[in-house]
DNA sequence: GTCTATATCGGGATAGAC
DNA sequence: GTCTATCCCGATATAGAC
């Protein structure tokens, strides 16, 4: 039947996407995957001719779940400081949602790189509009002289490290009390804004 | 002989060293590392009993490698600019020499996090002293009022994050460009540290 | 200590019944 | 479309000769 075809793929699809986040391609068990969708290791096969395949499927929905989200605001017609607030904040949210993202997609990028090419190839990516706006800023005296792709992997960096280093920070900081981490992480939100505005602004 | 075990064991190192590093425990194979290291399969168990064990003294050395290195500076007695234009100076060049350090503990960390307890105890590393240097200057009125632990990780996050990100960062900003990231990457020494201390300087 | 040969096992993939 | 049983290979680990 069709209808229990769609729901079998969308529990498979689940499934995998639960244990390859935190396990990754080469640390998961198909076994695994299959006791996760509550279905048999079989059927995995039928719906996805190969682990391999499997994995493409879950890498390319999560990388397209995670870049365009951020992605999208840095080109609206936003004042900088503001716009600055606006992403740390979103992009917060949406880390604090999948927090498994980042370690995910940066280890499997790290295994093939190439990977990379085809698939954030058409993500909608693009610095560009955002740079102009900086150089703008700094022409018009608002922000200080500084290189505007410098400023990117800071804002990234600021925000996504917390979530990728999570046991390390957690362990040494917080003496591995989970709680206290996620209220530190939190906390954030609004300190890193500040943090960037503080370095950027002119005066 | 001994003078030959001593040097089997210290090319087994090498060589499992550097598989592990790029592949992680998982991704790696014990032939892999036989042929790095120039001899057989058998060997790695007659020195190491197991993978399990090889993996184990290779993350342990390499956790020993890389924390300490940083965490020196931060408790010695030197101006808090000054200190955080050094620290970053220091963790940057040590990041070029072993960039793949922070991928690998990172993931392996995240993959067993207990793995941290008995490892990364001892290692000496102490945010008190420079948690109570921020909060002098602060009051002092040299350093704005902020939470000195989100400074320390987002010191940490500005200098690790584009080692560990490397291939997305590479691909969206440099079209995989490698030298151009290298130089990048260079650049950030200083942009890194006058970032860090434009923000959090009173005035 | 170092090798070759082999045991053992786990896990991805397929065959075939229902 | 879903299951059970099975194949088959790759990878860790061991035996045993030298």
């Amino acid at each position: 039947m069709e209808s229990s075809d769609v729901n079998t793929e969308k529990r498979i699809m689940e499934a995998a996407r639960v244990v390859f986040l935190r396990k990754g391609m080469e640390g998961s068990r198909m076994q695994e995957i299959a006791d996760e969708a509550g279905i048999n290791k079989a059927l995995l096969h039928y719906y996805f001719r190969s682990k391999e395949r499997l994995f493409e499927a879950i890498f390319r929905e999560t990388l397209q779940q995670a870049v365009p989200d951020f992605t999208s605001i840095l080109g609206e017609d936003i004042p900088i400081f503001r716009k600055i607030e606006l992403f740390t904040e979103r992009y917060n949210e949406m880390l604090r949602r999948n927090p498994l993202i980042p370690g995910f997609v940066i280890h499997e990028l790290n295994r093939s790189p190439q990977r990379v090419a085809g698939m954030i190839k058409g993500s909608g990516i693009n610095p560009a509009a955002f740079i102009r706006q900086i150089l703008d800023e700094i022409d018009r005296g608002e922000v200080r002289p500084l290189n505007p792709l410098h400023l990117m992997v800071n804002m990234i960096a600021l925000c996504v490290f917390p979530f990728v280093a999570r046991p390390i920070m957690q362990h040494i900081f917080f003496d591995d009390d989970e709680a206290g981490y996620n209220e530190f992480i939190s906390e954030r939100n609004e300190e890193v804004a500040s943090f960037i505005n503080n370095s950027i602004r002119n005066r």
